[in-house]
DNA sequence: TTAGGGTTAG
């Protein structure tokens, strides 16, 4: 929202300084009643627009007006109207009152503006009130600097303030960084000690910290030990699985929720969708699809936002197209997603287009936009586009590239064979180059079989990321391919040394509401044997279409091969793969997709492969 | 009346 679409037209408000009457003015209580009411709801906007009627009908604001005013100013982000509003305290009378001090120092910090929050403080004098001033200003400081949050919770200690709940639950965002996740355990100790462990909100709150500190199992046990788990308590749980990539645990998780008889709220519905897009379970998306609809969820945008991206991701893009153009009003995110969505596909041109459609339209692009949009260049070759892209993002937008930047210019100008405009790149970055930059080099290298320039990039790379067992893999393939069997041996033994082991790599299918899982040279299935016959007669096909080689059983290829024995009338099956698909079975599938009348999709690690008529949409370049 | 917990894209 813009200042310009909220005039609150303080010019013409009539402030008068309060007499003792002014505070039990009938008139005003009924604005304030209202301003209460628009401020719990979240209707800062409309609470702001209240208070300029108010001050047009003549009525004078009070101590307890400005508390919902201050807050829906912090809200709303509206630093100018922030500092009026703190005029209006002042010409009111009101800046001694303890609760418009609160609000203020609230606003203050809200706005960073910490060293107008202390002088408010400063001037705090009833001392009845000090717990929830303390409140105010730990929790807007902690966002500044822990130490000075912990520094005032110390001084309030001192000082024999008494704590509460509000205090502790002011403290704990300053420790959802795994680096801080001693201090918050402390802080838990503390806590614990203090009696205050078994509120329902502190429970909740130390449960998400440790989720966001990466400690998942701590989070799990708390969750455990809460008797009555409330809406909040079930979200903070599967946003948690949901952050730490605990997909399948996210999915469970939201079937005892189910089980518990707690309805979903949009935010639960969120953390299930991004598990479904990373799982590629669009049954189970399509059916929190449905629950939005029957909930009556349909224009929040942050579900618009999840479903379009879980549908790409799930190899949908004509639902995720769908969602995008339902949405009324397309946010920056929107335009991300749906872009990010094509550039995934291969389909670089949409996502160009999209790029360019949502420019006219007046957004403003992001750093992570450009992101998806020379992903987008890259994955579909359209090199000079990406390049336009890039430049346009310092010359145009005024946002300085990061380092993921560079990793898809480098990308982008090592798949079309630029080799040497990359390392140009590079070298000139005015970052430090990091793990990624140089990883795309190499995977550029291993494209175009240039050995000396992988041997550089991977020297670097290994420097930065030692344990990045991917580099490691794909150096061995370079020297392979070269036919450089010591270098192989070489790589092979520096992964020895440092006790790396490769990734299994799987691949799964969903079949009658199942997904069945394969690793390479599974015979686990019950129907191994059939699968193996199956295999068999594809690989008789591809050698037909003279482009067959043998590369082993990879997983990719048994679960096709179960997909085609079970669904022979299927026209399409996607596979999904958590590494990214080799060589060998890229040719297999092309060469089968010649032969067998169905649509073959692979979601490999980094993006889509849509096998159709003997050739892949991302035309070899991946 | 005031302070505080759970949220999407890459």
């Amino acid at each position: 929202m813009s200042r310009q679409s909220l005039p609150l037209c303080f010019k013409t408000a009539r402030l008068q300084q309060p007499t003792e009457t002014s505070f039990a003015v009938a008139s005003g209580g009924k604005w304030n009643t209202q301003l209460r009411q628009l401020s719990k709801n979240g209707q800062y906007k409309q609470a702001l627009l209240l208070y300029r009627q108010m001050l047009r009908s003549g009525a004078t604001p009070n101590a307890f007006t400005f508390p919902f005013i201050l807050k829906s100013s912090a809200a709303l982000s509206i630093r100018l109207t922030g500092k009026q509003l703190h005029c209006h305290v002042v010409k009111s009378g009101c800046l001694l009152e303890p609760f418009v001090q609160t609000a203020l120092i609230s606003l203050y910090t809200k706005f960073r503006l910490f060293h107008n929050a202390l002088k408010v403080f400063d001037e705090i004098a009833d001392s009845a009130r000090l717990t929830v001033c303390y409140n105010a200003l730990i929790s807007g400081f902690i966002q500044k600097s822990l130490t000075q949050g912990f520094l005032l919770f110390l001084e309030m200690r001192s000082n024999c303030v008494p704590l509460n709940t509000v205090t502790i639950l002011g403290l704990v965002p300053g420790c959802t960084i795994p680096l801080h996740l001693n201090l918050g355990s402390s802080l838990h100790c503390l806590v614990a000690k203090l009696g205050f462990t078994s509120h329902h909100d502190v429970a909740n709150c130390f449960l998400s910290m440790y989720a966001r500190c990466e400690s998942i199992e701590s989070s799990r046990r708390l969750f455990d030990e809460i008797p009555e788990r409330s809406l909040i308590t079930w979200n903070a749980m599967i946003s948690g699985y949901s952050q730490n990539g605990l997909c399948m645990k996210v999915l469970d998780l939201f079937r005892d929720m189910q089980c518990s008889g707690v309805p979903p709220d949009e935010v639960t519905l969120v953390g299930v969708l991004s598990s479904c897009a990373n799982l590629g379970e669009q049954r189970i998306g399509l059916e929190v699809e449905e629950m939005i609809k029957f909930r009556g969820f349909v224009s929040n945008p942050f579900l618009r936002n999840s479903l379009i991206s879980m549908y790409a991701r799930c190899g949908n893009l004509v639902r995720a197209r769908a969602n995008f153009d339902a949405m009324a009003e397309k946010t920056l995110v929107s335009w991300t997603a749906i872009i990010g969505g094509y550039g995934m596909h291969g389909q670089g041109e949409v996502a160009v287009e999209l790029f360019d459609q949502m420019i006219k339209a007046g957004i403003r692009p992001d750093k992570t936009v450009f992101v998806c949009v020379l992903t987008a260049c890259s994955h579909a070759g359209l090199t000079e586009k990406g390049l336009d892209y890039f430049y346009s993002m310092k010359e145009v937008y005024r946002l300085s590239p990061l380092s993921v930047h560079y990793s898809c210019v480098v990308d982008l100008l090592g798949r079309a064979g630029r080799l040497a405009e990359a390392l140009n790149l590079i070298e000139s970055m005015p970052l430090q180059p990091d793990g990624p930059v140089w990883g795309a080099l190499l995977g550029a290298c291993k494209i175009h079989k240039n050995v000396e320039l992988a041997e550089l990039a991977f020297n670097k790379v290994v420097e930065l990321e030692p344990t990045n067992i991917g580099y490691y893999v794909l150096q061995s393939n370079i020297y392979s391919e070269a036919g450089d069997m010591e270098g192989v041996v070489r790589v092979r033994v520096m992964m020895r040394e440092r006790g790396l082991k490769k990734d299994p790599g799987y691949s799964y299918v969903e079949y009658k509401g199942e997904n069945h899982l394969f690793v390479a040279g599974d015979r686990h299935h019950p129907q191994s044997k059939e699968i193996y016959g199956m295999l068999k007669r594809l690989e008789n096909l591809a050698k037909q279409g003279d482009e067959g080689e043998n590369s082993g059983v990879h997983s990719e290829r048994l679960a096709i091969a179960f997909a085609l024995l079970n669904m022979s009338s299927i026209k399409e099956i996607l596979v999904i793969k958590n590494l990214r698909i080799c060589g060998d079975c890229h040719r297999f599938v092309k060469a089968i997709s010649k032969f067998v009348d169905c649509r073959f999709i692979v979601r490999d690690a980094t993006r889509f492969h849509h096998f159709d008529g003997g050739s892949c949409s991302c035309k070899d370049y991946w």
